[in-house]
Formats: structure tokens, C-alpha cells, sequence
RNA sequence: UGGGCGAUCGUUCAAUGGCAGGACAAUGCCCUUUGGAGGCAUUUGUCCAGGUUCGAAUCCUGGUCGCCCAGCCA
């Protein structure tokens, strides 16, 4: 069911800026003959999410469209935030998304490289130690229209720098007392460039070098390097990060190491969704969803338990491209891809959410037949099974009215519609409770319409899905529904936080639910369609006898539409 | 009010000085043993003002609007 190649069958690859540059690179062999080096570099604190999966394809994508290579790399240099949990949870999702590293790496196993080079920035003149507090620091930096001004210990000597920073590593100083900086140009209009911190004091224990070092490299000066040790050709990352080129550029310049360059593009933001690791965080640590993998998250683990397949992520994330400009997709398209993609595959079932009873009064009690029905009416191949019919069976309650609506095609009394791959039946009378609500649906059926056709040419205007009450299955069904009810969650009142926009309705839970016999066999990888209701996984929750389902999408539904457009 | 980046159908991505096109969404019709899927058709766009050119979405100039940057986060 899984497919190891990235691009779906006709999935369309657009070009691109970042295509079109790695082309032209390799064209003028900018690298020699060196291969295309690309790397997915994530800070192991917190779960990949959808826009992780744009950036892995375009990582992985687009190396190996060049033949090259990609190394999956963790950006771990602040150890409070940054945990195993995390680093195995992201080898897993970029797998399963479909994609396997050549070098698995970490930023930790450069420190002592970092370290030496330090050392040698020191010893040109080119970094020096600070004992400004980051509150001194901040200051000094200036603002976005004034220059920033020296630090009084910038004019340090190289042996009094040297020697302090060596006290530094040797755990001399507490944290946050010093801090060793670049030295370059306190007036840079680019904030970045004014005497950027490389190293700062921090007694923790990192999830891999454990209490080793107590000076942990910043971003800007672990980053660039690393690429260049894993010469790195195109070190993608996102549009925030151009203002930080210039000096990913200084550092490598410097040092005089391999000239990794890096290319920036957009971030996917998605409507409905909030992509931000921090806010996931929050989502997840004030219990708001059920975990990382919460199938209402956007989280790849979450997608993944909804039902989401990495063929559709993939499909998805080739149909939106990149470009260097800012905007929100649809997250319809998303979806429109995960349709796709299960309509294709996923097996066909009959599930009956809201069950109305329905008696087939002129079918013998007693007796039971199996009709055949096709598995995957999209693909033959998958064959076909038996279900069970009887003189009982349930029915959606949403496919009786009693008083039919205008271009209302289900059953109301009086009307004959087709029991899919059954038989027509038409209802006859109704049995209500106390309050007037139909309870049981009485009908009679046509014997010589079995397998769904009458000999007579007759047509019907509807199709409906059932179950057979004496064979039916009880389930749990889970629905789910945005999480979010603004487009933008980020579309506040004053004061407000994006979580005051949590949709209160993003999960519904279903009791009483009843399914054919053939779903008492899901696995955990099956995909689903319940016919007519929508795309639906087991979920990890299911227990021999108690099942639990997850609806990863409903279906189109043009009668919702209609009666939308009706009620409006 | 400094610097960087960007602006093409409602959304997203193409068109790389030569007929503005695809996908999603929407609308209508056809088809249908899923009101699903599929097919056909339709609607809507080059931010503004100048300039260069036989010809500009593309190049130039000036505006406008949007995003990012003042962590010892990444």
C-alpha cells in the first residue's frame, strides 16, 4: 500500500526557483563534480508538523532529482529545550513521509569543531568575550533605525580573550556571565551583524553530550558550519532566515571552510491551522488535544493517526511548489489531495453512523442472504466480498425523511430507492416513540431486484448504504472537524490569545455505530471508505471487541450543499 | 523613521522580453448502483504611475501595500 517513490503517479512538479538554481549550479558546476548536498536540519523540541513535510520534500525532493544526497541533521545546540523523544519521533515521520537520510547527523557531534574554530576567531582578533548581562547586551545593540555601540570589553586582547573563553569551557563561570562574541560591526544597519553572540554559558545536560560542555554555540555560528562540514551545497531554510545569510556567509568566509550557500523560501502557512512549534506546545502541555498526535493536529503523527497517507503529504506538497513569497493555502487543498489519493485505494465498506431501524416486512423472518460487493469499485483488482442482508437492517437516520424536502432523492414514505448491491425497497409506514420521532422505518422489497437492478428497467433516484441488524458490528466513531474556527486562528480580539479561537466542536464522538461484519478484521494501516460517509481509519485507541474508528475526511457532500444554500 | 524580502484569477504555483496557463475553490451541465468518483463548460488575474522596446507580468524609475529582523531561541 505504500509507495517508496516520492512523486505520485501524475503528480505535476512546477519549476521552481530553488530547482531552477540548483539546475543552473550544476550546469556551471559551481561545486565541480561534487554532488548535490542538501540536508533537513530540525531542532529536535518538538513534533514535525505539515510544514516540516513541505520542507523535507523539498530537501529530499529535490537532491534526489539531481542524484544527490541528504542528510537528516539535528540542530541541537540549546540543550534546555531539546529531548530523545523528539529526536525519534522525527526519524519516524520523515520515514514514514517516504524518505530515508544518508547521513544521520547532529550538530552536537560538531562541537568540538565549533570549539577549535572559536579558538582560531579568537586568536585572529575576530571574536572576543563580553561580560555585558543580556540585559546590557539587548541595549547596546541599538534599535532598528540607531546604530548599536561597543561593548567596553570589545577592545579585550587576544591572550586576556583567549584565556577567558578557555575558562568559559572549563566551567569557570556561572551562567549568563559572559559570553563570547563575533566582532564585526556594532553599526551594521542588518541587526545580525553587530557583534552576534557565537557561544553562551549554559550548565545543562544535552540529551546526547550530556554534561560534557557548558558553553553551547548559537544558531548562527553552529548552523553554516555544519553545512560546510557535510558540504553542504544548498542549505535551504526559510524566508526568515535571509537576514541571517550574511553572516552564515562571515562565518564560512572566515574560517575559510567549504562554502555551503544557503537559499531561502516560504514557510507554508494553512488555513484552519496553526504551524507554529511553540503554540503545538502549548496545545499539547494545557491538554487542549490528546498529545502530539492528537489526529487534530497538523503534527505528521497526527495526520498520520487521522489517516492522512504520505503519498497524498507528498502529492500535496508538489502541488504548492515554493517561492519566495508569503501566503496561506487552503487547506481544502490538503484535504483535496488526501481525497485523491484514498479514493484511489482505500477499501470500501457500509457504516451506518446515526442507525434508523428499517423491517423489510414482506422479507421472511429467519432467513439471511450474502450479497456480493465490490471492494474498490475504482479498482477492480481489489475484488469483491459477502455481506450479510436480512429482514432487519439500519439505515443512516439522515436518509429517511418523512417529510421529504424539495430535491430530497432518499427514502420517505412512498418512495423506492436501491439498497447498494441489495435490493430497491420502498417505505411503507413509520413506528415513532413518545416524543413523535421515527424510530423504525417499515418497507417492502422488490425480491427481483437483487444486486440492485430490476428486471424491468425501473430506476430509482437514490442509492443507500445499510447494515444487516443481526450481523451489524458496534463501533466507536470519532469525528473531527477543524480545530480552529477562523481562517486565520490568528484573527484576535484585543488581549485575545489564538487559542480563545479553538473550535469547542473539533471532535464528536459516535457510540452507536453500526458496521458490516467485514470491518471486525481493520488493521491499523487499512484505509477505508465508509460509502457515502467519508474516509476512516482504526485507531490506535481499538481493543479486541471494542473498535474505534477516526474519520480522516468526509466525503464531498453536495446535498449538505443544498441544504445549506435552502436554509440560508 | 534603518535593513532585508516580496506583490500574477478568491487561494496557490507557472509563464525566465513574444498568444497570461495549471491545480484548489466556485458555478452550470452530463454521467453515475456512493448526491462519491469521473467528464464537459464557465467565471475571475499581472498592485499603481511613468519609462525602455516592434513587443513588458518579465527590464528601468518612482510610489503603494504586505512580510521578516532589536533572544545569551532555532
Amino acid at each position: 500500500m505504500t509507495d517508496s517513490n516520492p512523486e505520485s503517479p501524475d503528480a505535476r512538479t512546477p519549476s521552481n526557483f530553488l530547482r531552477d538554481q540548483i539546475a543552473e549550479d550544476v550546469r556551471t558546476k559551481k561545486y565541480g563534480d561534487a554532488v548535490v548536498q542538501t540536508r533537513f536540519p530540525p531542532e529536535p523540541n518538538g513534533y514535525l508538523h505539515i510544514g516540516h513535510a513541505k520542507a523535507i520534500c523539498i530537501n529530499f525532493g529535490l537532491a534526489d532529482e539531481f542524484g544527490g544526497k541528504t542528510n537528516l541533521r539535528f540542530d541541537d545546540t540549546n540543550p534546555e529545550k531539546e529531548e530523545t523523544e523528539y529526536v525519534e519521533s522525527i526519524k519516524q515521520d520523515v520515514r514514514w513521509l517516504g524518505f530515508e537520510w544518508d547521513r544521520l547527523c547532529y550538530a552536537s557531534d560538531y562541537f568540538g569543531r565549533l570549539y577549535e574554530w572559536a579558538l582560531e576567531l579568537v586568536k585572529a582578533g575576530k571574536a572576543y568575550v563580553d561580560d555585558l548581562t543580556a540585559d546590557e547586551i539587548r541595549r547596546h545593540r541599538g534599535t532598528l533605525t540607531e546604530p548599536g555601540t561597543d561593548s567596553p570589553y570589545r577592545t579585550r586582547t587576544v591572550e586576556e580573550n583567549l584565556d577567558l573563553f578557555m575558562r568559559m569551557k572549563q566551567g569557570e563561570f556561572p551562567d549568563g556571565s559572559r559570553v563570547l562574541r563575533a566582532k564585526i560591526d556594532m553599526a551594521s544597519p542588518n541587526l545580525n551583524m553587530r557583534d552576534p553572540v557565537m557561544y553562551r554559558i549554559l550548565h545543562a545536560t544535552h540529551h546526547r553530550t550530556g554534561g560534557e560542555w557548558c558553553i553551547y554555540p548559537m544558531y548562527d555560528y553552529a548552523h553554516g558550519q555544519s553545512d560546510s562540514i557535510e558540504r553542504v551545497t544548498h542549505s535551504m531554510c526559510t524566508l526568515e532566515f535571509a537576514d541571517h545569510q550574511p553572516l552564515y556567509k562571515w562565518y564560512i568566509a572566515q574560517l575559510g571552510i567549504f562554502p555551503s550557500e544557503q537559499i531561502e523560501f516560504d514557510r507554508l502557512n494553512l488555513t484552519y491551522t496553526l504551524l507554529s512549534k511553540r503554540k503545538l506546545l502549548q496545545l499539547v502541555q494545557e491538554k487542549r488535544v490528546n498529545g502530539w498526535d492528537d489526529p487534530r493536529m497538523p503534527t505528521l503523527s497526527g495526520l498520520r493517526r487521522r489517516g492522512f497517507t504520505p503519498e497524498a503529504i507528498r502529492a500535496f506538497c508538489a502541488q504548492i511548489g515554493a517561492s519566495r513569497t508569503n501566503g496561506t493555502t487552503d487547506v481544502e487543498m490538503l484535504e483535496h489531495f488526501q481525497r485523491d489519493d484514498l479514493n484511489r485505494r482505500a477499501s470500501r465498506a457500509m457504516a451506518v453512523l446515526h442507525p434508523l431501524k428499517v423491517v423489510i416486512d414482506n422479507y421472511p423472518a429467519g432467513q439471511e442472504e450474502f450479497v456480493d460487493v465490490a471492494n474498490n469499485p475504482e479498482d477492480p483488482s481489489a475484488g469483491t466480498r459477502q455481506v450479510p442482508f436480512s429482514r432487519e437492517l439500519f439505515i443512516e437516520h439522515d436518509d429517511f425523511r418523512e417529510v421529504p424536502p424539495p430535491k430530497y432523492y432518499r427514502l420517505s414514505p412512498g418512495k423506492e430507492v436501491r439498497l447498494r448491491n441489495a435490493y430497491f425497497v420502498t417505505a411503507k409506514s413509520v413506528v415513532k416513540d413518545a416524543e413523535g420521532n421515527v424510530v423504525e422505518v417499515h418497507c417492502t422489497y422488490d425480491p427481483a431486484s437483487r444486486g440492485g437492478n430490476s428486471p424491468d428497467g425501473r430506476k430509482v433516484k437514490s442509492t443507500m448504504h445499510w447494515v444487516s441488524a443481526a450481523h451489524a458490528i458496534p463501533a466507536e466513531i470519532r469525528l473531527y472537524d477543524k480545530l480552529f474556527t477562523k481562517a486565520d486562528p490568528y484573527d484576535l480580539e484585543e488581549g485575545q490569545d489564538v487559542l480563545s479561537n479553538l473550535n469547542p466542536n473539533s471532535i464528536e464522538i459516535l457510540t452507536g455505530a453500526k458496521l458490516e461484519p467485514s470491518l471486525a478484521n481493520a488493521k491499523l494501516e487499512g484505509r477505508f471508505q465508509f460509502e457515502r460517509v467519508g474516509y476512516f481509519c482504526l485507531d490506535p485507541d481499538s481493543a479486541p471487541g471494542k473498535l474505534v474508528f477516526n474519520r480522516t475526511l468526509a466525503l464531498k457532500d453536495t446535498w449538505a450543499k443544498i441544504e445549506k444554500k435552502a436554509g440560508a
